[in-house]
Formats: C-alpha cells, sequence, structure tokens
DNA sequence: TATCGTTGCCAACAAGCGTTGACCAACATG
DNA sequence: CATGTTGGTCAACGCTTGTTGGCAACGATA
C-alpha cells in the first residue's frame, strides 16, 4: 500500500518511477514486435536493462505487464468540426498517420490476434473511442454500430496488408493513392443511405 | 528414400499414411486455433493420437510440419464467367463462404501476424491465387496490382473483425448486410476508374 | 524361416519460460 | 543513530518446449 488517503488515490513520486516507466516502454516495443507468447519477460527486462524480477514486482505477472502497456489512445480528432464531404478522407489520412507513427496499432493488432486480453482490449478501444467519434456524425443512431464495424473492417485491412504483413503490393501503394481509394469507401459506410 | 525413380518421383503408398494425414489434420486445427506458438508439437500428437516423436520423424521438424499443413486452397471461381455488374457481390459471397466454411482462413491469418513463414505462406496465396482470378477481369493490366490489394484490404479486415477478433458489432452484421455493403466497395476497386 | 526396412513408443536431453524468495544497499523517518 | 521501507540483484524453482536416440513389434521379401 502506497495511498496515504483511502478515498483519494493520492498518487506520490516514487523512487522508481523511472524503472517502471523503462519497463513499459521495452514491453510496448516487445509486444509490438513479436506478439505476447514472444515477448517474454526475460527479454523485455534486458531491453529495460533491469532484472526480470522487477517486472514481477511491479506489475505482479506477464498479463497484468500486458495490461499495463496496451493502454491506447488513438487521438481521433473531432469528426463534427470536418466538413462533411471531407470526414473519408481525414479518416484514412488520421489512420495512416496512427499506423505509420510508431507501433502502437500494430502491435495491438499482433497481440490481439493470438491472445484474448489483446483482443479484449482491441474491443474495448472499439467501444471507447471509434464508436463514439463516429456518433457525433453517424446519421442514424441505431445504424451505428453497423457503420463503426464497416470502417474499422476497411481500416484495420489496410493496415494489416501494409504494415504487419507487409504484402508488397499493398505496402508500395502510394500513400495518396490509399487516400483516393479508400476515402470515398469509408465516406460511404459513413454518411450514405443504407443500401 | 522412398522414390523408386529419379527422375520421376513416384509415390507408393505406405504403411504409415494414415498417421501422416492425422498429423496433418491435427496441425491445421491446432494451428488454425492457436497460432503458431502455442500450437505444440506434443498438442497436435495428442490430437492425433500418436507419440510427438512420430511429428518429427515424417515431416523434420515444428517449420517443416507448418509448411506442409499450411497448404491452402481459397477455390476462387472463374471471374470471367461472372456477369460483370455482380463481380463485387460474389466475391464477397465467395470469401464468406470460405471464412466460415472451415478454420483455414482463420488459421492462416492468425499465423501469419505472428511468424514470419505464415505471412509468407499468405502473400505466396495472393500471388498465385488472388492475383491470376482478378487478372481474369482487371481493366488494365497494370493497375492488377492496386486493385488486388485494395480489394484484399476490404476483405481480410472484415474477416478479421468478424471472425478472428469477434467484434460484436463486426460478428452481428446480417450476412446479407454485409454483401449489400460491401459489394459495391469491391465492385469499384475492380472495376471503376482510377479515381 | 531369416532378414531388413518401416512404424511406433518411451525416456530423456538442453534450453527457455514465468515466477519466487532470500539477500543486500540506499533511503527516509523516529 | 537506530529502524523500517523501498529499490534492486542473484540464484533457483518447477514446468513446458522442440528435439533426439534407443528399442521393440510389424510386414514384406528372399
Amino acid at each position: 500500500m502506497v495511498d496515504t488517503a483511502p478515498s483519494e488515490p493520492q498518487e506520490r513520486p516514487r523512487r522508481s518511477d523511472a524503472t517502471r516507466a523503462a519497463i513499459l516502454d521495452a514491453a510496448r516495443d516487445r509486444f509490438a514486435a513479436d506478439g505476447y507468447e514472444r515477448a517474454t519477460i526475460r527479454a523485455i527486462a534486458k531491453d529495460a536493462d533491469i532484472d526480470p524480477s522487477m517486472v514481477m514486482r511491479y506489475y505482479g505477472n506477464k498479463a497484468g505487464l500486458f495490461a499495463a502497456a496496451s493502454e491506447i489512445d488513438l487521438r481521433l480528432p473531432d469528426l463534427a468540426a470536418v466538413p462533411r464531404d471531407r470526414l473519408g478522407e481525414q479518416l484514412i489520412r488520421h489512420f495512416l498517420d496512427r499506423w505509420e507513427g510508431d507501433e502502437t496499432l500494430t502491435g495491438m493488432v499482433r497481440v490481439a490476434v493470438t491472445n484474448e486480453a489483446g483482443a479484449e482490449r482491441l474491443r474495448d478501444v472499439f467501444t471507447e473511442q471509434i464508436r463514439p467519434a463516429l456518433a457525433a456524425i453517424c446519421p442514424a443512431p441505431e445504424e451505428l454500430d453497423s457503420r463503426a464495424a464497416l470502417i474499422g473492417s476497411q481500416l484495420v485491412g489496410m493496415g494489416l496488408l501494409r504494415y504487419i504483413l507487409i504484402l508488397p503490393p499493398a505496402a508500395a501503394l502510394p500513400r495518396e493513392e490509399v487516400v483516393a481509394w479508400l476515402a470515398p469507401t469509408l465516406q460511404r459506410y459513413l454518411t450514405a443511405e443504407h443500401p
């Protein structure tokens, strides 16, 4: 126990914060690069330049470490502020940035595919971030789930082929070409009438 | 060595063919369900009701077993025989059948995401099956790769969300709704002019 | 019947895994 | 200064992994 007040979890800076952060950083990298099984605690500890037992002390076990390391923020913009006819374009541009910016997204998918906790986390991201963001502009509320799923399918599909499987024809596609092709698709999934 | 003629690899039926097949069946199931790492040779051998050492004898090592167990046939129809304005619909229907029919596709993706040999195999499937099938009907040959990648991205994206991650809004989408939404997308990727 | 490749099981190996507990140094508090 | 808490290292545990080699039973051939 560290808390001084029981009701307020007042977090005072600990001397070990740097170590904790180093572990978390290394864990994120390893999980993203190798997936859950092959990202071993020993490898993570080595990257962080500490002893494997520290990982256990601070995060309990491997599952706890993953839970702590897999907090994701898609940083979705406020779509209500985007011109209605450019929503698709904005969406695909934002996600290309997120896929390419760091290994957060690739890592999340890599883990989610073979690990139930990872899949759960990805489902959380959907309901807590994607759904609300789209709710602001979705025409009919009862269609929100369907439309969000459709949009997600196209976005994650291109990400998978381009950045994880690195399928040459997908990876070689120029960014602007991806935007030109996918933007109308997303725009339709988001704003078109139910077919 | 089993071959009798050096030039012709004349395969005579072996007494162990049943065992070999049982191993391969079990391996396919395990790889599909658990991914490469968690599909252990011991578990596969137990499913096949034989000793783990038999797997090694007949397939060399785990990588060899995977190579033998991961031969995939998408059974793509002859698209040239399909009415041009129904290509998208036919495509999505065929792939929904393949995703749902057995665990071949889900397994392939599950392994490919965290295993390089699996990714390689999936890339092979693309160049050897998807590309040629689309070549028969693609308007401009120089655009074949791009269009095939786009189609692949939408198909694999929906499959991932619906059958692997089992994201509720995607999994709950009625089949005909998926067809109605995705068919126009695929039709456009396949036949529309370059945007 | 004697021979020899094939088929299968068994026990074991070395390596790697997640995890634990003992132990020491540094620090903050009385 | 004495004391308890925290940060960190080390060695080891029990277990699972892929993989290996020995050995017994079978089946075809001679």
